[in-house]
DNA sequence: TGCCAGGCGGGGT
DNA sequence: ACCCCGCATGGC
């Protein structure tokens, strides 16, 4: 498909918002190149977005202008959450093990509740690495493209009834393994629910435990209240002593939860738990931003 | 090469 | 309530 370029339009950046980091997380190459956010908001309507003194400037894309300046500015402060304050949250990490120092003025970019299944789906059992590489192939080899007029292309992951047409070989010909049917069961359910509300889609289906259900729903609506402690997260405090995680979440993190554990990934540069804990112990809780990491994928990807 | 990796459900106790 | 296992696959 292809897009037209259309108007632009200016977003004033708060002070403590840093865009250049909120960008660089967990984006794919067509997403970020360093200095530039490209973002699909549908199917036929993407915008372009960069930072000149203190400003965001949009550049919009369709194929018919079918979008107010007006929705597309509230659609992009919603996704960056230009809004969001974090002041709570960082007085939080003074008090956390792990998350003393956390990056400034980053922010979880939202996403749409069918890529963020895929994306918790990916996370299930497996490492950082195996969980992006095997969204990255669902996407490159069986996703859909937009082509910006004069600005390259944005991949999507195939719609759940792109999927569901594919078929259950086509995710495991990406990696996805046993995922394969969680995956076209959360297809079919947007489809028959025909909702995006992810907590009726995701509810009761068999593969989604409350690992996958809260990355999602923290993902799509910063629900991030929702405690999302896998054995990586569960590991790393219990090597510092910590008995109930869960309950060491709740004291710490409140209704933060969720984004303390997104955070935790990025300060630790997602690697596996064994070395995740040698860091910890080293000290080292900063992003690298060496390697193949949260913050670097779209260098590689 | 065998074993682990950011889950999960089923079956055992 | 716990513990334990198998499950596909990729990467070291």
């Amino acid at each position: 498909m292809r897009l037209s370029k259309r108007e632009t339009l200016l977003i004033e950046l708060p002070e403590d918002f840093n865009f250049k980091l909120t960008a660089s997380a967990y984006s794919f190459s067509w997403m970020f190149d360093g200095s530039t956010l490209r973002l699909l908001i549908e199917r036929d309507v993407a915008v372009r977005i960069g930072e000149t003194d203190s400003k965001l400037q949009v550049t919009c894309y369709s194929r018919s202008s079918k979008l107010t300046k007006h929705e597309i500015a509230q659609y992009i402060v919603d996704v960056l959450g230009l809004e969001e304050r974090l002041d709570d949250f960082y007085n939080r990490c003074a008090r956390d093990l792990i998350l003393r120092d956390p990056p400034r003025g980053l922010h979880m970019r939202k996403c749409d509740p069918w890529y963020a299944s895929l994306v918790a789906v990916s996370q299930q059992n497996a490492s950082f690495r195996q969980g992006w590489s095997m969204l990255y192939r669902l996407i490159k080899n069986f996703g859909e493209t937009a082509h910006l007029e004069d600005d390259g292309a944005i991949y999507a992951p195939p719609s759940p009834e792109k999927l569901i047409r594919l078929g259950e070989q086509s995710l495991r010909a990406c990696g996805y393994g046993y995922r394969a049917r969680v995956i076209l069961e959360i297809a079919r359910r947007f489809l028959e629910l025909g909702t995006d509300d992810l907590h009726k889609v995701l509810q009761g289906v068999r593969g989604v435990g409350p690992y996958t259900f809260g990355l999602a729903c923290a993902l799509s609506y910063r629900e991030y209240y929702h405690p999302v402690i896998d054995r990586w997260v569960k590991g790393l405090y219990e090597s510092l002593g910590v008995r109930d995680v869960y309950r060491y979440f709740e004291d710490v993190w409140g209704s933060w939860k969720a984004l303390a554990t997104w955070m935790l990934t990025i300060v630790l540069d997602a690697v596996p738990l064994r070395k995740a804990i040698e860091r910890v112990k080293r000290g080292q809780t900063k992003p690298t931003m060496q390697g193949l990491t949260p913050l670097t994928m779209w260098m590689y990807w």
